[in-house]
This record gives C-alpha cells, sequence and structure tokens, in this order.
DNA sequence: CCCCTCCTGTACCCACGGTACAGTTTTCAG
DNA sequence: CTGAAAACTGTACCGTGGGTACAGGAGGGG
C-alpha cells in the first residue's frame, strides 16, 4: 500500500519531466520505466494505459499548483490588510518564487494537454478546462474583493482581468522556456503586477491625480511594493 | 517544380492543422499521407524526415505570422499619424481578425514546439528563439516609437512591455483553446490595449488628468477605437 | 528523344504502445 | 508466525508508426 504509492509517485515524477520537456507523445513509457527502475508490467500496474498516465499526472499537477497559488496569496494577504497592497504583494511573491527556479519554470501540463487535446478523451480535456475556470474563479474573486475598495480607472469585466493573469502566466511560461531566458516569465508577472497597480492606483509620480484618488476613497498607501 | 511545390503545401497544411490539435508526436505520417492522397514514398521525397517537416512547418507558420502583423500593422499606420493610436487601432485590428476565426484560433506553432524541444534538432530551437525576439524588436520598435511621444505613466523596460504582447497572445491562444472559447483571445488582446492605453494616456474619464496631458503633448484624441 | 521532376509500389527493420498471463517477492494485518 | 493481498518481474506476442531502400513509372520541357 505504502510502497505502491512511492513508485506510483516516483513515475509521475519522471513522467511530468519528460512529458514537459517533449509533450506526451514525445515521452516514451520505456524510458519512463528506465529512469524508475521498474519493468513494463510494473508500470502497467499502476497505469493501465497512457491516458491513464497523463490524467493522473494532470491532477496532480493541478492540485499542486492550487496549493502554491493557495500558499502565497494567503500568505501575502496574512502580510497586508489592503485587498489591492495583499495581492500586489502576492504577485510580488510569485515572481520571486518563478525567478529562483534553478533552470527556469519547466513548463505548464496545461498548455502542454492544450496543445495535444485530440488524443485524450473528453475526461482530460474536462479536467483541463476547470483547472483554468479554477484559476478564472480564485483570481476574479480576488480582484472584485478589490473593487469593493478601489475603482479601476478604466472599465473592466472582472472574468477578463483575471485571466489576464493566466495569460500573462502561461504566456510568460512559452516565451521563458523558447527564449531559454528564465527571468523573462518573472518580469512578465512584474510587467502584469505594473498594470494592476495603475488600474487600481493613482499615479505614484502624479500629486494631481493622488489628490484626486484620496478625495473619493480616502488616504491609500500610493507606494509599491 | 510547380506540381511537387503545390503537393509539398498541401502536406504542409495538413500538418500544421494535425500538429496544432495532436502535437508533433501525436501526428502520424501515416495520417498525413492519407489526408494528402499521397504516398509514403511520396510523403519522404518532399521531405527526408519528421525533424524536416517541422522545420518547413515552423518556417511557413513564423513567415505567414510576420506577413499577418506587417499587414495589420502598415494598416493602422496609414490610418492614425500617431504612433500610439496606430498601435491601439492595430491591437483593435487584431482583435477583430482573431475573434472572426471560425473555430477559434487553431493554435501558435512556436508554443507547440516549445513544449516539444528536446525532440527537435538544435536548429528548429535557434528558429523558434528568433521567432519570439523577433515579436520582441517588433513591438519594441513600436513602443519606441509611442515612447518619444508620450511618457509612460510609469516607468516600464521597453523589451519587457514587447514581450508582454507576445506573452498575452500565447497565454490567451492557450486559455481560449482549453476553454473552447473563441472570443477568450479577442478579449485578451483588447485587456492589453487597456493596458497600453492607460500607460500612455491619461484616464478618460478624468478631464484634471486630461488637461495635464494636454499641457504637455498638446490635443490627442482620447476616445478609444 | 531523353532527362528531370514527381511521384507509386513493395518489402523490410526497429521502436513503441499495449495485452496476456504466469510466477515471485514484499508487506502487513490478524 | 502465517497467509493473503499488494506490488511487482519475466516472457512472449501483436499492431502501428517512423524510417530505409530501391525499382520503376508518368509527364512535361528542352
Amino acid at each position: 500500500m505504502r510502497k505502491g504509492e512511492e513508485t506510483r509517485n516516483r513515475i509521475l515524477d519522471v513522467a511530468e519531466a519528460a512529458v514537459l520537456q517533449k509533450g506526451f507523445g514525445g515521452t516514451s513509457i520505456e524510458e519512463l520505466i528506465v529512469e524508475t527502475g521498474i519493468t513494463k508490467s510494473g508500470f502497467f500496474y499502476h497505469f493501465k494505459d497512457k491516458n491513464e498516465l497523463a490524467k493522473a499526472l494532470l491532477n496532480r499537477y493541478i492540485e499542486n499548483d492550487e496549493r502554491i497559488y493557495d500558499e502565497i496569496f494567503s500568505r501575502a494577504r496574512d502580510l497586508m490588510d489592503d485587498p489591492l497592497q495583499s495581492f500586489l504583494l502576492g504577485l510580488k511573491l510569485l515572481s520571486e518564487l518563478v525567478a529562483d527556479l534553478p533552470n527556469g519554470h519547466p513548463g505548464c501540463l496545461v498548455a502542454t494537454v492544450c496543445y495535444y487535446e485530440r488524443l485524450f478523451d473528453r475526461e482530460i480535456q474536462e479536467t483541463n478546462r476547470n483547472a483554468v475556470l479554477a484559476w478564472r474563479r480564485r483570481f476574479g474573486r480576488m480582484f472584485r474583493e478589490i473593487m469593493e475598495v478601489y475603482s479601476p480607472r478604466e472599465p473592466v469585466d472582472v472574468d477578463q482581468l483575471a485571466d489576464m493573469v493566466s495569460s500573462v502566466l502561461e504566456g510568460g511560461i512559452v516565451l521563458s522556456k523558447t527564449l531559454k531566458e528564465p527571468n523573462t516569465l518573472a518580469e512578465q508577472v512584474l510587467m502584469l503586477r505594473t498594470f494592476v497597480r495603475m488600474l487600481f492606483l493613482p499615479a505614484i509620480e502624479s500629486p494631481l491625480v493622488a489628490v484626486r484618488h484620496d478625495q473619493i476613497y480616502g488616504t491609500v498607501r500610493s507606494g509599491g511594493l
């Protein structure tokens, strides 16, 4: 029971790294069993086929992803009371986290599945879709909280704004991987942060606007983190 | 000569659609020759192996991509003299273009290659890298032109700002494909447009800032396109 | 007329996904 | 300690797909 779980996780670890580098089609079961140190029969004991492996891989990835976001943004929430400042801090922490990855971000399995979809069953595609929808809900919730305190400088749809976070992350990963520039992703997260700050905060170098903002919402910290 | 070129292009058409849906590893040469209506020998007459196919596919895709950007932004440049207004119009045109795609955006080959890299030779990876660098130069050039006339509300790095365009496009495609919501990509492009406008233009609902801006740069159209 | 481009046909090899199933070791609960 | 379930190993086999190797044929231009 315990042992089986451990082997299964080892297979998933090896598979995840391989899939993110070569895609599902480019990853052979053969190489997975060699690197994991088990036999083919052993592999098929844990996963009845490649589709099952993909399913487990994707679910594990999404769970882990959610956990990371939970940690970062709840940490930011503990440090900052204001929803906007807390979100901006969260993005800062996120950018630091991806900047500290030794070989750059390995890639996002959601994107991998997205570019491989037709070969998987509907269940996997639904899982993937729900993962993106969960991001939308998560960031949407945070933006709604922010909008209870701040009003955006320009009219924006909350869901689209929430999707912007996912877009920049997914796009940033693609750029970072393609350019082989690990810090590009972190920079993009900070650009997104600039966008969000600009959308909700008065310009830092314009006292004129700051005053106007204060008149409406009261004094808020205008400095960045 | 003429005939061969045509067959070659037909293979590339079929291959492009298949690869964007299933990835390179998930696309078999078998299915390509069936759909193209040629034999296996015929296929290998045109491409000595799958890597060669990928190379041709990627080069053609990038060329076409560049052509589309050239058209859109030169068209926008013809209609608007101001570099910022012209860029904003370009993004609007781009969002309309992707919104009009019947089945949504089919996917970006650059991203597909990015998530398959290790199985291709260095040449393809370099081609891919150069494509992203070309985007950076293209949009960077446009932002530099804008910055000769407007100064950004917040300090930003031009290259990072240029990369933001690529990020949002790549990320928007992933979201759109995964959610099976074709308009998500168009919405993300418009969100990016909001970002750029907000970065360089005074808030539309704030006459105070508009006045301040006018004092510096003279009267500009403040309404959006 | 011949040569070159653009294919078709056939035959074959190996890697990989997957199945089947018999047997063996490990683990852990009673 | 024991026995049954869990966690494997080993072997053999099949179909598909990537790729090679040629031999040969249609069709058009000089």
